[in-house]
RNA sequence: GGGUCGGUGGCAGAGUGGUCAAAUGCAUCAGACUGUAAAUCUGACGCCGCAAGGCUUCGGGGGUUCGACUCCCUCCCGGCCCA
Protein backbone atom coordinates (compact mmCIF):
# COMPACT_ATOMS: atom_id res chain seq x y z
CA UNK A 1 0.00 0.00 0.00
CA UNK A 2 1.71 3.01 -1.26
CA UNK A 3 2.14 5.97 1.30
CA UNK A 4 0.12 8.85 1.01
CA UNK A 5 2.06 12.29 1.34
CA UNK A 6 0.78 15.16 3.09
CA UNK A 7 3.40 17.25 2.40
CA UNK A 8 1.21 20.85 2.55
CA UNK A 9 2.80 22.79 -0.32
CA UNK A 10 2.53 19.40 -2.51
CA UNK A 11 -1.10 19.30 -1.44
CA UNK A 12 -1.87 22.62 -2.31
CA UNK A 13 0.09 22.56 -5.96
CA UNK A 14 -1.97 19.70 -6.60
CA UNK A 15 -5.35 21.80 -5.69
CA UNK A 16 -4.43 25.04 -7.07
CA UNK A 17 -2.16 23.93 -10.54
CA UNK A 18 -5.06 23.97 -13.36
CA UNK A 19 -7.75 23.98 -11.03
CA UNK A 20 -10.66 26.22 -12.25
CA UNK A 21 -13.03 25.09 -9.01
CA UNK A 22 -13.75 22.76 -6.42
CA UNK A 23 -16.56 21.08 -5.07
CA UNK A 24 -17.51 21.94 -2.44
CA UNK A 25 -15.29 23.52 -1.53
CA UNK A 26 -10.82 23.05 -1.85
CA UNK A 27 -10.67 23.41 2.41
CA UNK A 28 -12.60 20.14 3.00
CA UNK A 29 -10.74 18.49 -0.05
CA UNK A 30 -7.61 19.63 1.19
CA UNK A 31 -8.61 18.29 5.06
CA UNK A 32 -9.22 15.16 3.84
CA UNK A 33 -5.89 14.68 2.15
CA UNK A 34 -4.04 16.50 5.18
CA UNK A 35 -5.57 13.58 7.13
CA UNK A 36 -3.71 10.89 5.40
CA UNK A 37 -6.57 9.38 4.19
CA UNK A 38 -5.81 7.18 1.24
CA UNK A 39 -8.73 9.25 -1.47
CA UNK A 40 -10.19 7.01 -4.21
CA UNK A 41 -10.10 9.03 -7.52
CA UNK A 42 -11.32 9.13 -11.51
CA UNK A 43 -11.78 10.30 -14.19
CA UNK A 44 -13.34 9.09 -17.73
CA UNK A 45 -12.55 9.00 -20.90
CA UNK A 46 -15.05 8.11 -23.73
CA UNK A 47 -13.33 6.42 -26.67
CA UNK A 48 -14.62 8.13 -29.57
CA UNK A 49 -11.69 8.49 -31.09
CA UNK A 50 -8.64 6.60 -31.98
CA UNK A 51 -6.84 8.91 -29.96
CA UNK A 52 -6.85 11.42 -26.58
CA UNK A 53 -6.27 14.58 -26.99
CA UNK A 54 -4.16 17.16 -25.21
CA UNK A 55 -7.11 18.06 -23.75
CA UNK A 56 -7.36 14.29 -21.80
CA UNK A 57 -3.44 14.46 -21.56
CA UNK A 58 -4.52 17.79 -18.89
CA UNK A 59 -6.93 15.34 -16.90
CA UNK A 60 -4.58 12.55 -17.01
CA UNK A 61 -1.63 14.42 -15.99
CA UNK A 62 -3.74 16.02 -12.99
CA UNK A 63 -4.47 11.98 -12.13
CA UNK A 64 -1.03 11.15 -11.87
CA UNK A 65 -0.42 14.10 -9.52
CA UNK A 66 -2.86 12.68 -7.13
CA UNK A 67 -0.99 9.55 -7.53
CA UNK A 68 2.38 10.65 -6.70
CA UNK A 69 0.96 11.70 -3.66
CA UNK A 70 -0.13 8.58 -2.91
CA UNK A 71 -3.67 8.45 -3.83
CA UNK A 72 -5.67 5.57 -5.56
CA UNK A 73 -5.90 6.47 -9.18
CA UNK A 74 -8.73 4.97 -11.93
CA UNK A 75 -8.68 5.33 -15.22
CA UNK A 76 -11.54 4.73 -16.34
CA UNK A 77 -12.49 4.00 -20.49
CA UNK A 78 -15.89 5.26 -20.95
CA UNK A 79 -17.05 2.68 -23.21
CA UNK A 80 -20.63 2.36 -22.06
CA UNK A 81 -21.22 6.47 -21.70
CA UNK A 82 -19.76 6.19 -25.36
CA UNK A 83 -22.70 4.64 -26.95
CA UNK A 84 -24.72 7.52 -25.84
CA UNK A 85 -22.91 9.87 -26.11
CA UNK A 86 -21.65 13.41 -24.45
CA UNK A 87 -24.06 16.14 -24.93
CA UNK A 88 -21.55 18.61 -23.96
CA UNK A 89 -20.31 20.62 -26.52
CA UNK A 90 -22.65 19.60 -29.16
CA UNK A 91 -25.22 20.77 -31.29
CA UNK A 92 -26.15 17.93 -32.79
CA UNK A 93 -26.55 14.21 -31.19
CA UNK A 94 -23.79 12.09 -31.58
CA UNK A 95 -24.01 9.70 -33.92
CA UNK A 96 -24.11 5.78 -32.21
CA UNK A 97 -21.32 3.79 -32.25
CA UNK A 98 -20.73 -0.16 -31.92
CA UNK A 99 -19.15 -1.37 -29.43
CA UNK A 100 -16.68 -3.12 -31.86
CA UNK A 101 -15.44 0.68 -32.79
CA UNK A 102 -15.35 1.71 -29.42
CA UNK A 103 -13.03 -0.96 -28.10
CA UNK A 104 -11.34 -0.67 -31.09
CA UNK A 105 -10.41 2.79 -30.43
CA UNK A 106 -10.22 2.05 -26.60
CA UNK A 107 -6.99 0.20 -27.36
CA UNK A 108 -4.32 2.23 -27.42
CA UNK A 109 -5.32 4.80 -24.58
CA UNK A 110 -3.40 3.26 -21.57
CA UNK A 111 -0.43 3.50 -24.00
CA UNK A 112 -0.92 7.01 -25.24
CA UNK A 113 -1.89 7.41 -21.18
CA UNK A 114 1.74 6.18 -19.81
CA UNK A 115 3.82 9.40 -20.28
CA UNK A 116 1.58 10.90 -17.65
CA UNK A 117 0.30 8.68 -15.54
CA UNK A 118 1.83 5.15 -13.77
CA UNK A 119 0.20 1.70 -14.61
CA UNK A 120 3.19 -0.35 -12.92
CA UNK A 121 5.06 0.21 -10.16
CA UNK A 122 4.19 1.15 -6.93
CA UNK A 123 0.80 2.84 -6.47
CA UNK A 124 -0.36 2.05 -10.47
CA UNK A 125 -3.50 3.36 -12.21
CA UNK A 126 -6.15 0.66 -12.38
CA UNK A 127 -7.85 0.55 -15.96
CA UNK A 128 -11.93 0.25 -15.68
CA UNK A 129 -14.51 -0.09 -18.06
CA UNK A 130 -17.74 1.37 -17.16
CA UNK A 131 -19.80 -1.28 -19.25
CA UNK A 132 -18.93 -3.26 -16.49
CA UNK A 133 -21.77 -2.18 -14.01
CA UNK A 134 -23.48 -0.17 -16.43
CA UNK A 135 -24.65 -3.06 -18.74
CA UNK A 136 -26.02 -4.81 -15.60
CA UNK A 137 -28.41 -2.04 -14.89
CA UNK A 138 -32.00 -3.17 -15.16
CA UNK A 139 -34.68 -1.04 -16.29
CA UNK A 140 -36.13 -0.83 -12.73
CA UNK A 141 -32.73 0.22 -11.60
CA UNK A 142 -32.68 3.08 -14.11
CA UNK A 143 -35.70 4.41 -13.11
CA UNK A 144 -34.77 4.38 -9.63
CA UNK A 145 -31.61 6.65 -10.52
CA UNK A 146 -33.81 8.98 -13.11
CA UNK A 147 -35.91 9.43 -10.08
CA UNK A 148 -33.13 11.41 -8.41
CA UNK A 149 -33.49 14.29 -11.10
CA UNK A 150 -35.89 16.56 -12.30
CA UNK A 151 -36.65 17.50 -15.96
CA UNK A 152 -36.16 20.99 -14.95
CA UNK A 153 -32.79 20.46 -13.39
CA UNK A 154 -31.76 18.63 -16.84
CA UNK A 155 -32.78 21.24 -19.18
CA UNK A 156 -31.04 24.04 -17.00
CA UNK A 157 -27.83 22.67 -18.41
CA UNK A 158 -26.58 25.30 -20.89
CA UNK A 159 -26.08 22.91 -23.94
CA UNK A 160 -29.54 22.15 -23.45
CA UNK A 161 -30.77 25.39 -23.58
CA UNK A 162 -28.85 26.24 -26.09
CA UNK A 163 -30.20 23.50 -28.57
CA UNK A 164 -33.74 23.99 -27.59
CA UNK A 165 -32.79 27.78 -28.59
CA UNK A 166 -31.66 27.13 -31.55
CA UNK A 167 -35.11 24.33 -32.57
CA UNK A 168 -32.70 21.64 -32.18
CA UNK A 169 -33.81 18.21 -31.02
CA UNK A 170 -33.04 16.88 -27.51
CA UNK A 171 -33.03 12.86 -27.53
CA UNK A 172 -34.11 11.31 -24.55
CA UNK A 173 -31.69 8.92 -24.31
CA UNK A 174 -29.22 12.28 -23.72
CA UNK A 175 -30.33 13.08 -20.51
CA UNK A 176 -29.70 9.84 -19.47
CA UNK A 177 -25.89 11.11 -20.31
CA UNK A 178 -24.84 12.65 -16.87
CA UNK A 179 -26.68 9.90 -15.11
CA UNK A 180 -24.51 6.99 -16.32
CA UNK A 181 -21.52 8.65 -16.10
CA UNK A 182 -23.09 9.72 -12.46
CA UNK A 183 -23.67 6.31 -11.65
CA UNK A 184 -20.01 5.43 -12.02
CA UNK A 185 -18.75 7.38 -8.95
CA UNK A 186 -21.77 5.50 -7.25
CA UNK A 187 -20.68 1.85 -8.60
CA UNK A 188 -16.65 2.72 -7.97
CA UNK A 189 -17.45 4.46 -4.69
CA UNK A 190 -15.02 7.22 -5.50
CA UNK A 191 -14.52 10.62 -3.41
CA UNK A 192 -13.36 12.36 -6.13
CA UNK A 193 -13.70 12.74 -9.91
CA UNK A 194 -11.92 15.34 -12.08
CA UNK A 195 -12.59 16.69 -15.36
CA UNK A 196 -12.45 19.75 -17.78
CA UNK A 197 -14.59 22.59 -16.34
CA UNK A 198 -17.27 22.00 -19.62
CA UNK A 199 -17.48 18.69 -17.83
CA UNK A 200 -19.17 19.95 -14.59
CA UNK A 201 -22.72 19.14 -14.78
CA UNK A 202 -21.92 15.06 -15.74
CA UNK A 203 -19.29 15.21 -12.37
CA UNK A 204 -21.96 16.97 -10.23
CA UNK A 205 -24.96 14.85 -11.16
CA UNK A 206 -22.48 12.00 -10.07
CA UNK A 207 -22.43 14.03 -6.31
CA UNK A 208 -25.97 14.13 -6.45
CA UNK A 209 -26.19 10.12 -6.68
CA UNK A 210 -23.13 9.50 -4.70
CA UNK A 211 -24.63 11.65 -1.78
CA UNK A 212 -28.28 9.68 -2.37
CA UNK A 213 -27.00 6.22 -2.94
CA UNK A 214 -23.84 5.70 -0.75
CA UNK A 215 -24.44 8.69 1.56
CA UNK A 216 -21.25 9.76 0.25
CA UNK A 217 -19.50 12.96 0.23
CA UNK A 218 -17.87 12.91 -3.52
CA UNK A 219 -15.76 15.87 -4.44
CA UNK A 220 -15.34 17.01 -8.46
CA UNK A 221 -12.42 19.18 -9.37
CA UNK A 222 -12.50 20.86 -12.58
CA UNK A 223 -9.74 22.15 -14.21
CA UNK A 224 -9.46 25.18 -16.65
CA UNK A 225 -9.62 24.69 -20.36
CA UNK A 226 -6.33 24.77 -22.46
CA UNK A 227 -6.76 28.01 -24.12
CA UNK A 228 -5.45 31.46 -24.39
CA UNK A 229 -6.55 34.85 -23.09
CA UNK A 230 -9.26 35.29 -25.85
CA UNK A 231 -11.09 32.17 -24.59
CA UNK A 232 -9.90 30.44 -27.87
CA UNK A 233 -9.45 26.69 -27.09
CA UNK A 234 -7.09 24.33 -28.39
CA UNK A 235 -8.67 21.84 -30.31
CA UNK A 236 -9.91 20.19 -33.72
CA UNK A 237 -12.51 22.74 -34.78
CA UNK A 238 -9.36 25.14 -34.01
CA UNK A 239 -7.13 23.08 -35.87
CA UNK A 240 -4.38 22.76 -33.11
CA UNK A 241 -5.12 19.73 -31.96
CA UNK A 242 -2.48 18.05 -30.47
CA UNK A 243 -3.20 13.77 -30.09
CA UNK A 244 -1.10 11.70 -28.40
CA UNK A 245 -0.55 9.02 -30.66
CA UNK A 246 1.01 11.28 -32.84
CA UNK A 247 4.88 10.93 -33.87
CA UNK A 248 6.84 12.90 -31.91
CA UNK A 249 7.73 15.41 -35.15
CA UNK A 250 3.86 16.00 -35.25
CA UNK A 251 3.56 16.56 -32.21
CA UNK A 252 6.22 18.74 -31.79
CA UNK A 253 4.85 20.82 -34.79
CA UNK A 254 1.03 20.91 -33.49
CA UNK A 255 2.58 22.78 -30.38
CA UNK A 256 4.60 25.23 -32.22
CA UNK A 257 1.42 26.10 -34.18
CA UNK A 258 -0.63 27.44 -31.12
CA UNK A 259 -1.01 31.18 -30.28
CA UNK A 260 1.40 33.02 -28.56
CA UNK A 261 -1.27 33.27 -25.40
CA UNK A 262 -1.55 29.18 -24.78
CA UNK A 263 2.50 29.37 -24.11
CA UNK A 264 2.13 29.66 -20.34
CA UNK A 265 -1.03 27.81 -19.53
CA UNK A 266 0.46 25.09 -21.50
CA UNK A 267 3.31 24.64 -19.20
CA UNK A 268 0.84 24.69 -16.21
CA UNK A 269 -1.31 22.02 -17.65
CA UNK A 270 0.34 19.77 -19.27
CA UNK A 271 4.06 19.69 -18.33
CA UNK A 272 5.61 18.84 -14.80
CA UNK A 273 8.04 21.58 -14.42
CA UNK A 274 7.92 23.40 -11.21
CA UNK A 275 5.33 26.28 -11.23
CA UNK A 276 8.04 28.06 -9.93
CA UNK A 277 9.78 27.91 -13.41
CA UNK A 278 5.87 28.48 -15.10
CA UNK A 279 6.01 31.81 -13.03
CA UNK A 280 9.33 32.37 -14.82
CA UNK A 281 8.58 31.69 -18.03
CA UNK A 282 5.00 34.19 -17.59
CA UNK A 283 7.61 36.55 -16.76
CA UNK A 284 9.77 35.91 -19.84
CA UNK A 285 6.46 36.45 -22.02
CA UNK A 286 5.87 39.40 -20.99
CA UNK A 287 9.08 40.80 -21.81
CA UNK A 288 9.52 42.64 -25.61
CA UNK A 289 13.36 41.13 -25.64
CA UNK A 290 11.86 37.56 -25.80
CA UNK A 291 10.97 36.00 -28.59
CA UNK A 292 7.45 33.87 -27.42
CA UNK A 293 8.88 31.35 -30.27
CA UNK A 294 12.22 29.88 -28.26
CA UNK A 295 9.57 30.01 -25.20
CA UNK A 296 7.23 27.75 -27.31
CA UNK A 297 9.64 25.31 -28.57
CA UNK A 298 10.73 24.81 -24.92
CA UNK A 299 6.83 23.72 -24.41
CA UNK A 300 6.91 21.87 -27.34
CA UNK A 301 10.27 20.16 -26.38
CA UNK A 302 8.62 19.55 -22.51
CA UNK A 303 5.52 17.78 -24.22
CA UNK A 304 6.95 15.34 -27.07
CA UNK A 305 9.77 14.34 -23.94
CA UNK A 306 7.08 13.53 -21.21
CA UNK A 307 5.25 11.55 -24.04
CA UNK A 308 8.32 9.82 -25.51
CA UNK A 309 11.38 10.54 -23.86
CA UNK A 310 14.10 12.70 -23.76
CA UNK A 311 15.84 11.35 -27.03
CA UNK A 312 12.40 11.71 -29.29
CA UNK A 313 12.22 15.33 -27.82
CA UNK A 314 15.68 16.23 -29.16
CA UNK A 315 15.35 14.52 -32.76
CA UNK A 316 11.74 16.28 -32.73
CA UNK A 317 13.30 19.70 -32.23
CA UNK A 318 16.26 18.96 -34.32
CA UNK A 319 13.80 17.89 -36.92
CA UNK A 320 11.65 21.31 -36.59
CA UNK A 321 14.34 23.37 -36.63
CA UNK A 322 15.99 21.93 -39.90
CA UNK A 323 12.73 21.79 -41.98
CA UNK A 324 10.75 24.24 -40.64
CA UNK A 325 13.37 27.15 -39.30
CA UNK A 326 15.83 26.51 -41.99
CA UNK A 327 14.25 24.88 -44.84
CA UNK A 328 16.38 22.08 -45.12
CA UNK A 329 15.78 18.38 -45.68
CA UNK A 330 15.07 15.75 -42.38
CA UNK A 331 17.51 13.51 -41.69
CA UNK A 332 16.18 10.79 -41.87
CA UNK A 333 13.33 10.31 -45.39
CA UNK A 334 11.73 7.58 -46.32
CA UNK A 335 12.60 5.84 -49.20
CA UNK A 336 10.00 4.95 -52.02
CA UNK A 337 10.38 2.81 -54.94
CA UNK A 338 9.11 4.68 -58.78
CA UNK A 339 9.43 2.54 -62.13
CA UNK A 340 10.39 4.80 -64.96
CA UNK A 341 7.95 6.53 -66.31
CA UNK A 342 4.93 6.52 -63.99
CA UNK A 343 3.83 10.01 -63.26
CA UNK A 344 4.50 12.45 -60.38
CA UNK A 345 1.20 12.58 -59.81
CA UNK A 346 0.35 8.90 -59.75
CA UNK A 347 3.59 8.17 -57.59
CA UNK A 348 1.73 11.07 -54.82
CA UNK A 349 -1.44 9.22 -54.89
CA UNK A 350 0.34 5.83 -54.37
CA UNK A 351 2.11 7.31 -51.44
CA UNK A 352 -0.94 9.30 -49.79
CA UNK A 353 1.02 12.20 -50.64
CA UNK A 354 -2.81 13.14 -52.27
CA UNK A 355 -5.85 11.74 -52.06
CA UNK A 356 -7.49 12.54 -55.67
CA UNK A 357 -5.15 12.95 -58.87
CA UNK A 358 -6.87 16.67 -59.06
CA UNK A 359 -5.78 17.35 -55.77
CA UNK A 360 -1.85 15.97 -56.59
CA UNK A 361 -2.18 18.35 -59.92
CA UNK A 362 -3.38 21.41 -57.78
CA UNK A 363 -0.69 20.98 -55.44
CA UNK A 364 1.91 20.52 -58.58
CA UNK A 365 -0.10 23.77 -60.28
CA UNK A 366 0.61 25.47 -56.64
CA UNK A 367 4.02 25.23 -56.60
CA UNK A 368 3.88 22.73 -53.45
CA UNK A 369 5.98 19.80 -55.22
CA UNK A 370 9.86 19.91 -55.75
CA UNK A 371 12.45 17.72 -56.60
CA UNK A 372 15.77 18.60 -54.63
CA UNK A 373 14.95 21.95 -54.09
CA UNK A 374 13.82 22.39 -57.91
CA UNK A 375 10.09 22.80 -57.99
CA UNK A 376 8.15 20.48 -60.47
CA UNK A 377 6.29 22.98 -62.76
CA UNK A 378 4.70 19.94 -65.31
CA UNK A 379 1.97 17.85 -63.94
CA UNK A 380 2.84 15.13 -66.53
CA UNK A 381 6.33 15.49 -65.49
CA UNK A 382 7.39 11.15 -65.51
CA UNK A 383 9.95 9.74 -63.30
CA UNK A 384 13.81 9.07 -65.22
CA UNK A 385 16.47 7.49 -64.50
CA UNK A 386 18.02 10.94 -62.69
CA UNK A 387 15.72 11.28 -60.23
CA UNK A 388 17.13 8.31 -58.50
CA UNK A 389 18.23 9.35 -54.84
CA UNK A 390 16.45 12.85 -54.89
CA UNK A 391 14.36 13.93 -52.22
CA UNK A 392 10.72 14.58 -53.37
CA UNK A 393 9.23 17.50 -51.23
CA UNK A 394 5.48 17.85 -50.89
CA UNK A 395 4.44 20.96 -49.33
CA UNK A 396 5.87 22.06 -45.82
CA UNK A 397 6.39 18.25 -44.44
CA UNK A 398 6.48 15.85 -46.66
CA UNK A 399 9.50 14.06 -47.85
CA UNK A 400 10.60 11.16 -49.52
CA UNK A 401 13.71 9.90 -51.13
CA UNK A 402 12.89 8.18 -54.68
CA UNK A 403 14.34 5.01 -55.31
CA UNK A 404 14.13 4.73 -58.84
CA UNK A 405 13.53 0.83 -60.26
C1' G B 1 -53.56 12.75 -34.60
C1' G B 2 -53.91 18.09 -36.84
C1' G B 3 -51.32 22.52 -38.48
C1' U B 4 -46.79 24.56 -39.93
C1' C B 5 -41.64 25.03 -41.12
C1' G B 6 -37.52 22.33 -42.49
C1' G B 7 -33.70 18.06 -44.32
C1' U B 8 -27.92 21.29 -49.18
C1' G B 9 -20.74 19.76 -49.91
C1' G B 10 -16.09 17.74 -43.56
C1' C B 11 -19.17 21.30 -40.39
C1' A B 12 -22.28 25.69 -40.17
C1' G B 13 -25.33 28.01 -43.65
C1' A B 14 -27.20 30.73 -48.55
C1' G B 15 -29.71 29.33 -52.77
C1' U B 16 -36.49 28.49 -55.06
C1' G B 17 -36.77 26.10 -63.06
C1' G B 18 -31.33 27.23 -66.80
C1' U B 19 -26.18 32.27 -65.40
C1' C B 20 -25.28 25.95 -59.71
C1' A B 21 -20.22 21.73 -58.76
C1' A B 22 -23.88 25.19 -55.83
C1' A B 23 -22.72 32.17 -52.16
C1' U B 24 -20.42 32.96 -47.40
C1' G B 25 -17.91 31.48 -42.81
C1' C B 26 -15.08 27.59 -40.30
C1' A B 27 -11.92 23.51 -41.14
C1' U B 28 -8.38 21.71 -44.85
C1' C B 29 -4.43 22.22 -48.66
C1' A B 30 -0.62 25.16 -51.50
C1' G B 31 2.17 29.66 -51.91
C1' A B 32 4.10 34.46 -50.00
C1' C B 33 5.70 36.71 -45.74
C1' U B 34 7.47 36.14 -40.69
C1' G B 35 9.57 35.54 -34.81
C1' U B 36 7.04 29.67 -35.51
C1' A B 37 4.00 24.72 -38.81
C1' A B 38 1.48 31.56 -35.03
C1' A B 39 -0.79 36.00 -37.10
C1' U B 40 -1.51 38.25 -41.87
C1' C B 41 -1.96 38.07 -47.21
C1' U B 42 -2.82 35.29 -51.98
C1' G B 43 -4.77 31.10 -54.27
C1' A B 44 -7.08 26.32 -54.25
C1' C B 45 -10.76 23.35 -52.17
C1' G B 46 -16.50 16.79 -55.65
C1' C B 47 -14.24 13.17 -59.18
C1' C B 48 -11.93 12.05 -64.13
C1' G B 49 -9.34 14.92 -67.83
C1' C B 50 -3.31 18.69 -70.46
C1' A B 51 -7.65 20.85 -72.16
C1' A B 52 -12.34 20.99 -74.27
C1' G B 53 -15.48 18.53 -71.76
C1' G B 54 -17.61 14.57 -69.06
C1' C B 55 -19.42 12.12 -64.65
C1' U B 56 -21.52 12.01 -59.61
C1' U B 57 -23.80 15.23 -55.59
C1' C B 58 -28.40 19.19 -52.61
C1' G B 59 -33.02 13.19 -47.16
C1' G B 60 -34.99 8.26 -50.35
C1' G B 61 -37.92 6.79 -54.60
C1' G B 62 -40.92 8.25 -58.72
C1' G B 63 -42.81 12.13 -62.09
C1' U B 64 -43.34 16.97 -65.01
C1' U B 65 -39.82 19.63 -68.27
C1' C B 66 -35.49 20.60 -73.72
C1' G B 67 -33.55 21.43 -68.60
C1' A B 68 -34.79 20.45 -61.43
C1' C B 69 -31.22 21.92 -55.45
C1' U B 70 -35.43 24.60 -57.21
C1' C B 71 -42.24 22.31 -59.55
C1' C B 72 -45.59 17.73 -58.54
C1' C B 73 -46.48 12.81 -56.07
C1' U B 74 -44.93 9.56 -52.40
C1' C B 75 -41.97 7.70 -48.48
C1' C B 76 -38.43 8.54 -44.41
C1' C B 77 -36.55 12.00 -40.63
C1' G B 78 -36.65 16.49 -37.51
C1' G B 79 -38.24 21.48 -35.15
C1' C B 80 -42.26 24.40 -33.41
C1' C B 81 -47.59 25.07 -32.17
C1' C B 82 -52.24 22.61 -31.09
C1' A B 83 -54.52 17.93 -29.27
Amino acid sequence: MAQVITDEKMVDEVLERGVEQIFPDKKTLKEKMMSGERIRLYCGYDPTAPSLHIGNAVTINKLSQFQKLGHEVIFLIGDFTCMIGDPTDKLATRKKMTREEILENAKGYQKQAEGYLKFDGENPAQIMYNSEWNDKLTFKELIELSSNFTVGQMIQRDMFQKRMAEEKPIYLHEFLYPLTQGYDSVAMNVDLEIGGNDQMFNMLAGRTLQKNINNKEKFVLTLKLLADETGKKMGKSEGNAVFLDQTPQDMYGAVMSWTDGTIAVGFEMATNISMKEVKEIEEALKDEKNNPRDLKMKLAYEMVKINYGEEAANLAQDNFIRTVQKKEVPDEVASIEASIETSIVELMMKEGLAGSNSEAKRKIEQGGVSLNGEIIKDIQTKISKEMNGKILKVGKREFRKIVVE
